[in-house]
DNA sequence: AATTCTATTGCATACGTATGTTATGTTGAT
DNA sequence: ATCAACATAACATACGTATGCAATAGAATT
């Protein structure tokens, strides 16, 4: 297998006897080119294996027809595959090729970016991290949109589609004191994640208003944080008796902790909450209450921001916080 | 923000009062600049921004510096979230860029191919589906290196790297049989697949040895499917005492249908065995025994194989078979 | 100081396509 | 038959970079 040189535009204009702006017009859509023509020139192509060349074609345009996708914890937390193809099928459907990223804990954005934009991607959407202000400044300089799921940035131009996180936190809170339950705690999720400092301060506010003292520990978004916090948790002398984990993981986590690990029983002992709703949650082992994210919604919220940011480079960026719905399971006492 | 004209490494060039192709070289390790030069030309570059433009690059070097990744079932099977992660890791490391394409059920790969070769990727990894003998040839033709990932094509110029399926089928039948279970079923993946049809191959190979009858049905690789199969192997008046799994999925689906669903136990009841070890096999809730696949080594070994096919386009192609490995845990009866 | 040699730099061109402008051919009306 | 008027096609150039080759400067040698 040799690396064979590319058959161009211009051997297929040679072999038609035409010339190759015509060839390059025949696979223009909206282009002057007689039926004819056009006929002749996809028969020698096709003969030829010709295919258009993107790079040099984005080269002249302008446009790659590329967007970067930036993303994280795709190992970690089932929603985040679920928002990638969600995302990348919008994509496509829309004739956008994807570029992706994987962030692990030990990379920057810092370098990400930079090569997303040296491959002249025409948008960004980021999932994972935060956007430094240095960098935000670079994409807008060279005219990148960037858009930021499930994320936010006070003062920057990207546009950003959050879940009401802190809805989310005051939704639980209120479900869990109307079920009557006495020793409410929170399982956050990594410190510096906007995502769990807004649910945090959604379910704190319901609870201070109505005097409530909280239990807190740490589940950094994982299993098995969240099985070490919840032993911590219930091993005090005032254990908990509600537990609104940050997400669906660290529920799991604090489930079979509870069940598994202190042979305790779910929701009798204790009421476990998740935030997501991972397809996972509906199964009976686990069978989680839980806040439904509305990741179609933020999806496509996302993409056609995006996609119209592409289009039209003047418009400003968007910003939109969209309601999750609480889902009620057996993983808590519903009664009061 | 609109859209701005790119910095061009000819306005640098003239800033920084240097011809172009200083500038060019500037940015290639090996190249003959003195360091004075390239600390000049860095310096201006910085203050106007500048940043090589990879698409003109490409079209010169023929060479993009992209692959391109197929891949499938990212929401419905945590394997492969798994797998995209240290693929994309592996090739950021050796600086490439991924061009990720998800395939779903209503697509072909027919459709997809073309695309990544338009975008003149340097090498195709295919998680997904198989591949056709046209688009085989058409990556030939160009030159452009395929590399299945746990999938075969017999007579192609393909590499392949796949986990020994069969022998893995092998494996459990022996385990099954040497822990005394008298009743055996094998619950499908999806039948066109070559890894389900293996693993099949090899647990059936064991049992047709010994002469021990064997159930069959089909969950498609996934929970729902494996859930409802399950509960009809275990409603005949001859149930299984042991079900094979082809993939941790389905078994998930098998344990919850016989615990939540049907009350009965595990392993006392029927013992569940898995395939892959995905890492919530480990879990508590689940403890499932099961088959784990070298996904490291399989990942490693693609990687290399592409990248080194890419440099060295003569090269044939490679195959290779990688032995899994039997882990055990509570979801199995283990003694005989 | 003159000369040779070498390390840098500049010049010109190529990569494969899109597109504004000009030339060609075709049609219809007079 | 002549000339508009128009639809197609050809020509030429540009996109932003890399690279072979020629030119230059600087060092080293005599």
């Amino acid at each position: 297998m040799i690396k064979k040189a590319n058959v161009t535009s211009t051997q297929v204009a040679n072999l038609a006897g035409v010339s190759q702006s015509t060839v390059s017009r025949s696979y223009l859509p909206e282009s002057p080119v007689t039926e004819k023509t056009r006929q002749k020139v996809f028969e020698v192509a096709k003969q030829l294996g010709y295919q258009p060349n993107a790079m040099a074609r984005s080269l002249i345009t302008r446009r790659s027809n590329m967007v970067g996708i930036v993303i994280s914890n795709v190992t970690t937390n089932p929603f985040y595959p679920e928002v990638l193809d969600l995302l990348s099928r919008k994509f496509q459907e829309n004739g956008q090729k994807v570029m992706l990223f994987v962030v692990h804990r030990d990379q920057s954005l810092d370098d990400i970016l930079p090569q997303l934009l040296e491959y002249q991607v025409d948008g960004i959407i980021i999932t994972a991290a935060t956007l430094s202000s240095e960098m935000s400044y670079q994409c807008e300089r060279r005219g990148t949109p960037v858009t930021l799921f499930n994320r936010y940035i006070p003062k920057s131009n990207a546009s950003w589609f959050c879940c009401d996180n802190k809805a989310g936190g005051n939704m639980v809170a209120q479900f869990i004191l109307d079920s009557s339950h006495k020793s409410p705690a929170y399982l956050a999720g990594s410190e510096d994640t906007s995502t769990s400092i807004d649910r945090e301060k959604g379910f704190m506010e319901i609870m201070n208003k109505n005097g409530v003292e909280t239990l807190r520990e740490v589940g950094n978004y994982n299993y098995n944080d969240a099985y070490a916090a919840t032993v911590r948790l219930m091993e005090r002398p005032d254990p908990a008796d509600a537990i609104f984990c940050s997400n669906d993981i660290m529920a799991f986590g604090a489930l079979d902790a509870i069940r598994s690990g202190l042979g305790l029983k779910v929701p009798e002992d204790v009421s476990i909450i998740g935030f997501d709703d991972i397809p996972m949650a509906s199964w009976p082992s686990f069978n989680l209450t839980t806040v439904r994210q509305p990741v179609r919604s933020m999806v496509d919220a996302s993409v056609e921001d995006l996609i119209s940011r592409i289009k039209t480079p003047e418009k400003p960026p968007n910003h939109k916080v969209i309601m999750g719905e609480m889902i009620v399971r057996g993983s808590s006492r519903n009664f009061s």
